[in-house]
DNA sequence: AAATTGCGTCAATAGTACTGACATATTCCC
DNA sequence: GGGAATATGTCAGTACTATTGACGCAATTT
């Protein structure tokens, strides 16, 4: 079945543009820019032996403190022997404490501590100051426009996970600005 | 010097907000943006047995037709030796071709062969889709300030990189002759 | 009482990355 | 010409993140 022959080797010179609408430009920016955005976290985790993973737990348990374990499996799209060795890593050093479900004393509802709560929140200002340039640079007064357009890239289906965190929703959800 | 008093331990039961000026909204858009933006082509290369390493390589070797091993090393950022499986496996699949370069003969330019050019095509169509759709979705007439965003949103050092790529404002580039 | 659920853990495996070391061919430079 | 530097390939060892499967325990549901 496999073409072995010269002519199926034989090599292409010309590069591949936006042929048959595809966007590449747009494409090839959202694999940079997101590879930048990680490597500010990426840092500063190093310094505590921690990885990737490390930080999609945290940021997430401090955005819905009280979640649960399956909550936070079906967030992070991974499995339950994935996480139990981070998530044990960062109750170890008490980022993060486990407290018994009120209604279900099954669950372990995830909360930050003090500490936690720190670190997430040194992990997210390189990706926040990141951001805030970005806008000013793209002369980009329309940061919504950017909200809207990151959101409409996520699966319909999944969006609900997103609409759970607090802000957002309301508008303006009292607390801050 | 770790605080392993129980006050350490303490849970903290408010959400995260956007205090300090953190972005949370646009962090958190970006990861699940990210996240669903890769699952599509994710589905693909598993049937070919490959992963996201092969979909880059490919993408940058149908991009930049004939960049030499070094250029993908430093685009990719990654180890000669990470490199080295993956590459071999396109190479043996017929998807990528190497030629001894023209003035220096130790050097080895990667092409796509029609094959490698036209897997890097499905894998980039569904992403192109999912773009389209999002910029019709979130009304964004405005195209060109999504991709200044992204842009400014790559290290400044770095943004070399994606300014190599021929498209974008000729249309009609020839890659080579 | 029995079945189900939520969580934790053990064992085995895979994919992707890393560092270090070394071989080969080629080119550059004195 | 000959040595140094360069471009690539490869071998060995390690680490991290992820996977699946299986099992145990406690609590809840039926």
């Amino acid at each position: 079945m496999t073409d072995r022959s010269p002519a199926a080797r034989k090599p292409i010179r010309t590069a591949i543009t936006d042929e048959d609408g595809i966007d590449f430009a747009i494409i090839e920016l959202f694999f940079f820019a997101y590879r930048d955005f990680t490597s500010d976290p990426d840092q500063i985790l190093a310094d505590y032996g921690f990885g990737r993973a490390h930080h999609r737990v945290l940021h997430f348990v401090n955005r819905r403190p009280g979640l649960t374990v399956a909550e936070l499996l079906d967030v992070l799209k991974i499995t339950k022997q994935s996480l139990a060795r981070v998530l044990k890593q960062l109750i170890d050093t008490d980022h993060i404490v486990q407290l018994q479900g009120p209604r279900d004393r099954r669950q372990r509802e995830l909360y930050p501590t003090a500490r936690g709560r720190a670190l997430a929140l040194a992990l997210a200002r390189p990706q926040s100051r990141r951001i805030r340039a970005a806008l000013e640079d793209s002369g980009t007064n329309e940061r919504a426009s950017i909200e809207r357009f990151l959101e409409a890239m996520v699966n319909p289906e999944l969006r609900a996970q997103i609409d759970i965190v607090p802000a957002k929703i309301s508008g303006k959800s009292h607390g801050d600005h």
